[in-house]
DNA sequence: GCGGTGTGTTGTAAATACTGAACGGCGTTG
DNA sequence: CAACGCCGTTCAGTATTTACAACACACCGC
């Protein structure tokens, strides 16, 4: 964990000089210069001051990935989505050559009927959508709303949760979920 | 962003008092209590120090949710989605009620000519959409893209991106990022 | 060659953080 | 109520980090 070297890797990255990272940081050049040859750990408040000149979150700071990404295939026709189907509803999910993706972004159509099923679903993280065509009946906990084209929803995926078109037209929406089950 | 009260937080939720903490950590007492008060802001080195004795790594310590949830509007039509509109392009944040979300999903409109920069974007996750209609450039790294109507991405937001359209109809597309930097 | 502008590095003095040894408060035990 | 143990805070001195101003180097136009 060598902060001054993701310090410079991220600076770099951004195309940004010691000088003008430290102009719009509020610091001076030679502090980043210290700090990017660990001649000392700068101060929370510092080092917070320097990443908002990027900007920066220290979360982001931290948790950033340095090595080169592997190549993986990054734009798909529509042909190309994996189809994870379940029963009547069809659903397609994008980045089939992401194998530890962090969203479960997808594609799905609810035809006239179809539904997630009685017992109500809930798993880790969040999720969240928005409804291209038709109309939608969602259940969260004790709740029921009914969407329409247009009409987006967002909530954790541990509250318990149904999707039902009792409709007599399909309905088509873009969802996106995390962390991926799939 | 309150570090001491961060602390404070944790080391409390962890049973431990200000000494016991001190001596795993390696650090005196008096420095917890003036990193918890605020009257100094730690450096890097024995806040990582610090966080040894609890155990409890950089990333996890600024992303820790403090506060209890609170309940959240689930359902949005479309004129309560967020408008994080930036320049010519539209985008359109569902969630607006979800400080912490997970997620960032929108819906975006690139019209004739629009364009994320000339500097390439680089953040931290995953970013992935679908296009609806129109037609968009896409480049990641070296590598450009034209996505047409159906056609979906998905790329780890650390290679550098930027997005346009150069055509003479609006692009209109739906996108998830996570995390969500908004 | 020169002067100008950009880069990152390095001294020194001032500002800030850390240690070690106090202190006062609170609950338990004798 | 003392004596103890543990708590968090504070103070003075020491160690570290920071700002400011130089410095050395590379590049460019003249």
């Amino acid at each position: 964990m060598d902060v001054g070297e993701r310090l410079q890797a991220i600076r770099k990255l951004k195309g940004l000089s010691q000088r003008e990272l430290a102009k719009r940081a509020g610091v001076t050049n030679s502090t980043i210069s210290m700090i990017e040859k660990n001649s000392v750990s700068p101060s929370i408040s510092s080092l917070r001051k320097v990443l908002s000149g990027i900007p920066m979150s220290m979360v982001e700071f931290f948790s950033v990935e340095l090595e080169p990404e592997s190549p993986a295939q990054i734009v798909y026709k529509a042909h190309e989505l994996i189809d994870i189907s379940d029963g009547a509803v069809t659903m397609k999910l994008v980045g089939k050559s992401h194998p530890n993706r962090a969203i479960a972004f997808l594609t799905e159509v609810y035809p006239p009927g179809a539904d997630t099923g009685a017992e109500m679903l809930t798993h880790d993280g969040e999720e969240t959508g928005i409804l291209l065509e038709g109309r939608l009946e969602l259940v969260v906990g004790t709740e029921l709303f009914i969407l329409e084209a247009g009409d987006s929803y967002y909530f954790e995926s541990t509250r318990p949760h149904r999707f039902r078109n009792p409709y007599d037209q399909p309905a088509r929406l873009i969802s996106a979920a995390t962390p991926s089950n799939f």
